[in-house]
DNA sequence: GTGAAAGCGCTAACAA
DNA sequence: TTGTTAGCGCTTTCAC
């Protein structure tokens, strides 16, 4: 058993005493062919060892059966289950997937989208990265009508598909659910408001106050780069507050944990000082002490949608002329964020 | 701008007045090309929009500069740390990078080593899933010289190299630490002990009894999928146990504190009852109360050296002579594990 | 230093 | 239902 010499449909069809044409076709189960035939043909390449030859395909098709896959990072649970979610749709429709992440880099994430572009993807699926302030880079993709679908974050295009959940109703209900607690200064430590998860859940969670008659002080608003490192700073000026909050919204959980890892480590009490509600019902929400309460959405489902949709496009020439998929959210109510539980605990 | 006609090297070779194989060679910086004409060629070539075909370039010259990923899971630190350090190098060196997951699953495994094989990687970074019994799968690739480089979680096999820890060395620490700090009755929750990280940490673990003088008991040992679940089934366990254990071994920082939290639940006391140390320094570690004793080992690195020496195995037709690359790992001592703190409690 | 030409393995008109 | 044929775009001998 050595290298080299690969076998190829020219053998099989030799082999065979039939067509490298007829042995193409069988084995991509072409209609036109009768039974035996491509029952035969199906049988001596797999004992011959043939395997297909992708460029050949490519080259000769103009297309390559692969999806490429741009994310900020892939190491949350978010990501992870979105992922999955995509690499289970794309590989039941014969697809291949090469996955990159931006790192959070605008820069990166151009180049990401230029490789894969050069990689001939048949189409794009992307969560954004937390500076991308335009969508240039994706005008080559654009230009040659390879479809782009956005999920999570995402962002306005003419004539590409975004795949999300309703941040606004969901920052409005975790304001709402903070103020029914009794908050009056509650903080927000967004991300950058480029990117509609943190515009759109801080929207909310302003229309929430609005609701109840509940002043927002724009001093409590934090903008960071959503690290757990962020997460510390903030902890840090909030304790160097006069008048400090007494409810805190943070659009993701790795973040809120870390500003209550580092409020307890001051002393403060949570809830009973402070009252807080992260995002994304990561794992780790249910490690920290007190649990956090959180909003939950279905990350698989985000990305299979996110495929299936895209392995629509691709399919029917005709774009699909859907253009948002919302998905449900859910507040996960748990005890950081529990005003009046002096005594329920556990 | 419209879709399909594609610039090749026949249009940028009209256009100047020159043959396909000089803008070929010029494009690849072939050095008996006149550097006037290379940096023409170049100049229009980018003007004409003209973009590298990957799949005719690979048709001919039978290979993909692409290198395939198989890890079991991307949802943890240390994964997503080791890919990129992986994707740093490699992209460095010009090559694409295939990544897929093989859920813990054997027969995923070897149907993503299969994938990747037919999209002719020209070589493959693995860490075994779980359940991989043997290496069978990776014949194909064995069969053709393809190098195929394991890491963290690896296997012997003749003339693959390895990228690891020294797992015993590591257990033998985390045992020998919980022994000193007074711990007699040390349980031990591993996974499947098919996989070297396990097998080895436990080898270690004994060992440290034994030079301590410390005899382990058999009853102590868990063998588990590693999973959350298994560290709630695990704490169930020795809750109900007449005799506990005073201390405790985890071979990874996920399952450590699944169990600390379902143990703290029942008003065990962490460690005054039950000491811990758990393995790979996930960010939960420090979150979680108390703060975990953990192993940290420089995940980013390991994967660097795994792309870099498979990177190198590619270029240098000979066979790297390597076959095990061990890096240094620390034992981070944190709250989780010092018996005789009743004071100092941060 | 540059060009001509063959062919990598496959597919899809078109023909039969 | 099957075969013939002409490329897909690139690289690479071999010539000049």
């Amino acid at each position: 058993m050595k290298s080299s010499n690969e076998v190829t449909i020219y053998d099989v069809a030799k082999a065979l005493n039939l067509s490298p044409s007829t042995v193409s076709r069988a084995l991509k189960d072409h209609p036109h062919i009768r039974k035996e035939t491509k029952k035969k043909i199906i049988l001596t390449a797999a004992e011959m060892g043939y395997r297909h030859n992708k460029f050949a395909s490519s080259l000769r098709q103009r297309h390559t059966n692969t999806i490429g896959v741009v994310v900020p990072r892939l190491n949350s649970h978010f990501m992870a289950s979105a992922l999955a979610g995509i690499e289970k749709i794309t590989s039941e429709n014969g697809y291949g997937l090469i996955i990159s992440q931006s790192q959070e880099s605008w820069r990166k994430e151009m180049s990401c989208v230029s490789t894969l572009f050069n990689s001939r993807v048949d189409g794009l699926i992307v969560s954004l990265a937390f500076e991308t302030k335009n969508l240039d880079h994706f005008n080559i993709l654009f230009n040659k009508d390879i479809p782009v679908i956005f999920f999570d974050r995402v962002a306005d295009c003419h004539g590409c598909m975004n795949v999300v959940i309703d941040n606004y109703k969901a920052g409005y209900e975790a304001a709402s659910h903070l103020l029914e607690q009794g908050c009056k200064r509650i903080a927000h430590l967004g991300g950058n408001m480029l990117r509609n998860v943190y515009s759109e859940r801080f929207r909310g969670f302003k229309q929430a106050h609005y609701d109840h008659n509940v002043e927002f002080d724009q001093n409590l608003l934090f903008i960071t780069d959503m690290s757990v490192n962020a997460g510390i700073e903030v902890a840090d000026k909030i304790l160097k507050m006069k008048v400090r909050p007494d409810g805190l919204f943070t659009a993701n959980d790795t973040t809120a944990v870390s500003v209550i890892v580092e409020l307890e480590k001051a002393g403060i009490k949570i809830p009973e000082d402070i009252a807080v509600v992260g995002f994304n019902n990561e794992p780790i929400s249910q490690v920290v002490q007190p649990n956090l309460t959180t909003v939950d959405y279905p990350a698989r489902e985000i990305g299979e949608i996110a495929a299936t949709s895209l392995i629509n496009q691709l399919k029917n020439t005709q774009q699909a002329n859907l253009s948002t998929i919302v998905l449900k959210h859910t507040l996960l109510i748990r005890e950081s964020s529990i005003k009046n539980n002096r005594d329920n605990n556990k």
